[in-house]
DNA sequence: GTCTATAGGACGATAGAC
DNA sequence: GTCTATCGTCCTATAGAC
């Protein structure tokens, strides 16, 4: 990791100024700076505030699709990874986890965002259902993982008890 | 309703574009135009941006309060009731659930906000406690619960055909 | 209690040199 | 591909009239 491109450096920057300061913390200024660019060095890359916007949703579809063919592989079988990745997503999944974190950030006002999220969630939905045997099932898998990873973004890491019991919490929920 | 007072109608204003439009919309002009007051007149009532979050947080504590106070009367039960209202939120809890939505698009990069909103949860948590028989099932009741709000949160109206099995819900998840 | 006017600063984006 | 310099806009907050 010794060299990545100035594009990519921008891009990291982006994401670690939302997650710390908040969409009023992103300004061309502050992530030009952080990544250690001029803010012209920073606008030939991407042309306006917009245009990182696009780049954090090219990541986030990138990462979010790897992650799936992860789940996919995964030997313990979808819905233990599902949610056991809600909780150990942290420390696991780190670079789609910073990414969602900083999507999280501007997710509920920018339209283009909520698109990609949503064509995510529809995968995942997709694939639990295929793995369990009713769809209250996969309801009920989807609500608690997404219970757990609510925690996470809110930075409360008190879920972690809950990884020991994974298979108690599948044997509930499961008809 | 026929006249609030200019600053409660400054607080809706507030709340209005936040969520219509994010942090990123709200300034003194925007949020003033929207009450009907001019910029100097919404400074005599909230001296700062600073004091417009502030004014947010004591509206979320009261109505919180309140809403945790209708919980414990409830007749179905304090657990019919989270999952209910968590699904039904945005009907029935319309004034909380306006100043939720409101909070949620600043939760995440203020500190004030986090410490409220940690202090209701923290309520609720106690309260799904000591009606239900062990900690996994209150777990797995505010896990749900919360899953079903970051639905909602995220304008997926999508969890109401699950209203009509709440019994059904409540019967995997309890010992 | 509400207004206008303005000071003073920060921001996004452009133009053009290297 | 990256830089400096700058323009025009928009913002928060203050001062003081009504």
């Amino acid at each position: 990791m010794a060299k990545p491109t100035a594009k990519e450096r921008i891009l990291d920057s982006y994401e670690e100024i939302l997650i710390e300061q908040g969409p009023g913390g992103v300004t061309l200024d502050a992530v030009a700076a952080h990544a250690g660019v001029s803010k012209g060095g920073l606008l030939y890359h991407f042309g306006s505030k917009e245009a990182l916007v696009e780049g954090l949703m090219e990541r986030l579809a990138t990462l979010s699709e790897a992650d799936l063919k992860e789940a996919q592989k995964a030997p313990e079988g979808v819905v233990s990874w599902y949610l056991r990745t809600a909780i150990t997503d942290v420390t696991e999944r780190k670079a789609l986890h910073r990414t969602t974190m900083a999507t999280l950030r501007i997710m509920l006002n920018e339209p283009r965002v909520s698109e990609v999220v949503q064509v995510y969630n529809q995968k995942v939905h997709d694939l639990i259902s295929e793995h369990v045997d009713d769809s209250l099932t996969a309801e009920l898998v989807i609500l608690v993982g997404d219970g757990l990873y609510l925690r996470a973004a809110l930075g409360r890491d008190d879920a972690s008890p809950l990884l020991d019991r994974i298979d108690e919490i599948k044997a509930r929920i499961a008809r």
